[in-house]
DNA sequence: ATGAAAGCGCTAACAA
DNA sequence: TTGTTAGCGCTTTCAT
């Protein structure tokens, strides 16, 4: 006497193919909107009766295995916590879904595996292509996934050789736009707090930086200090150094928003006020930024719409391994706030 | 002549067995941590640099479709730009990692397809277990995982019925903190905006909300107006409401942090100040509350330890089908700032 | 301790 | 238009 299967075993598309009365591979056609056509439309009419009456639910796994897709796509974020990641990734799995893809996320940050060991993990999970926010200008990561023959792309920090397509901000231009603004309020001496140099944001924000103070009419005296991280902590610490480095600066512009809020609590410490002493410009506007005290003037990134862009440049390169590689470059635009004021006339 | 492959075939175990000179079988077992003392020693070592030196990358797929785990887990965030789920998916990633899954992470944000279809989409994908950070009280997703036999738990929020495991904040208690706090300061009126009733975080801390006004030995008015999602335009708008109701109130205790913000954006409205004229409490403590302008005191809930348990609770429901049905319930605190102060003595 | 062989669920080339 | 067949890369009985 058979027992009954008191464990539900998943439905396949065999059980789908008996109860319709056709073989499996036909079901397998009438069920995949690609390949609908040729089969006839009532028989597909009976076959779909049939999957929905017994609950069949896709196998994308043994699909996978056979047709080499996937449909996963791997995402390696420097640090989840960080704010400005949270739109990136929202507009990458936005982009992805609509053409089927499900993203795997991998966070680098403190107290996981190396982002080799993570990368290594995406690839045996098979993902059809990666988007790293990772990248280091020099980027071994990239070699790795190239050498696989993983599709991938870069968002917000590219590499400096284009190896592949990127999706990231105009930073020099955003520096300009903090710099232009500041020297317009009637700032002469200005600081910058650098990000990494190691990475293609911190470099490039300083040479945005120098390249601004460079092209005024008016002469001007700039110095810079580099944080080790893109942190809350760092930023104060590298704002401690270029305060005593340079005590006449009249105002601050740092490579991003957690470095610019460092420097708020670098500032308050030694009694400093924002912006009657000292002006701050930020960079990246992460939300909550018009709340914080004073409201911080930043360069506003567009990170969902970057993120998008990024899942665009995958999905063609996924779609044609030939695509061209290329950059998309967004332009920042600067958001006045309370933490940005002319100097006093006694500073002039 | 035989052409060289100008394609890159990925290295499957069978290369790794024709290098070694053994079977394939005896490649996957020497591979596997867990089989590889069924083989030899030192073979065991030689296939091991055989797979080394052909650059071998297992492939998940094909492991996972003959042995039924995926080693993927899905992860359905409400939202991902809201600041709380950032730490809470850091924590459920973090102690996933430990024991070799990766995240699939779901957004079912504004924009996006249905939790349903997003869920199902998951299940495609074939993953071992669930996180759901989306549950409604009352939740329909909870119940099609059960159906399918799915192992699933919740974070942050739980459902009524305890069908599940979930990892919570006591959402009670964390209203009591607030309400003391405040009746410890001399507030006797104080208002509360309240989260959708729908979801047990708006409920349990609208009942804590209310039991703890009840427990005070000082008789205390109180009034509650319902926000209608947790951000901060439906917490202006639930403010407002609240005041026009009330305004013989001195303090607020918002459901939530991105509640109070939007109160904040109310009060200014009304050229009320924070803490003078009312005070506010949040719920949550996201990061950056400290910084905004008045710092806003707030029940802090760590929420990267409450992704983390979520994750232990699913794991042991994944090694275990009958792992015992539990709430991990984690005890906020109060953390004090300047949105809190004595209500003005002509006030009392 | 190792090899042989079957098969996970699906799709696609080929046949009819 | 539909069925037949083979096989994706791996693990795991079973046999040796």
């Amino acid at each position: 006497m058979p027992r009954s299967p008191s464990k539900t075993r998943p439905i396949t598309i065999k059980d789908v193919a008996q109860l319709a009365g056709v073989h499996a591979s036909t079901v397998s056609r009438a069920l995949n909107p690609a390949t609908r056509s040729m089969v006839a439309q009532d028989l597909a009419a009976s076959i779909l009766r049939a999957a929905q009456k017994l609950g069949y639910q896709p196998d994308h796994l043994a699909a996978s295995l056979r047709t080499g897709r996937s449909l996963l796509v791997g995402v390696l974020l420097p640090d989840i916590a960080n704010p400005v990641f949270a739109p990136i990734l929202s507009g990458i799995t936005e982009r992805l879904i609509e053409d089927g893809y499900s993203t795997i996320v991998a966070d680098a940050g403190p107290g996981a595996p190396s982002a080799t060991t993570l990368l290594d993990g995406l690839i045996a999970h098979r993902v059809d292509g990666l988007v790293l926010a990772t990248a280091t200008r020099d980027d071994a990561l990239v070699g790795r996934c190239l050498e696989r023959n993983v599709p991938v792309v870069l968002v917000n920090r590219a590499e400096a050789q284009a190896r592949v397509s990127a999706a990231v901000s105009d930073d020099m231009r955003g520096m300009q736009l903090a710099v232009d603004h500041l020297v317009g309020l009637g700032h002469r001496r200005i600081g910058h707090i650098a990000g990494p140099p190691t990475l293609s944001t911190g470099l490039l924000r300083l040479r945005g930086f120098e390249a601004a103070i460079r092209d005024q009419d008016t002469p001007l005296e700039s110095f810079s200090q580099s944080a080790t991280a893109y942190s809350r902590e760092a930023g104060a610490e590298a704002a401690g150094r270029l305060l005593a480095a340079a005590p006449q600066i009249t105002a601050i512009v740092a490579a991003n928003d957690l470095l610019a809020l460092g420097a708020y609590d670098a500032l308050r410490e030694r009694g400093l006020r924002c912006p009657e002493d000292i002006s701050v410009v930020g960079h990246n506007d992460m939300p909550l930024m018009d709340l914080v005290a004073p409201a911080l003037t930043s360069v506003r990134i567009e990170h969902r719409a970057m993120g998008r862009e990024a899942a665009e440049l995958l999905v063609q390169r996924m779609r044609r391994a030939d695509a061209s590689t290329r950059m998309v470059m967004l332009t920042p635009r600067l958001v006045v706030r309370g933490s940005t004021a002319a100097p006093r006339p006694e500073q002039r």
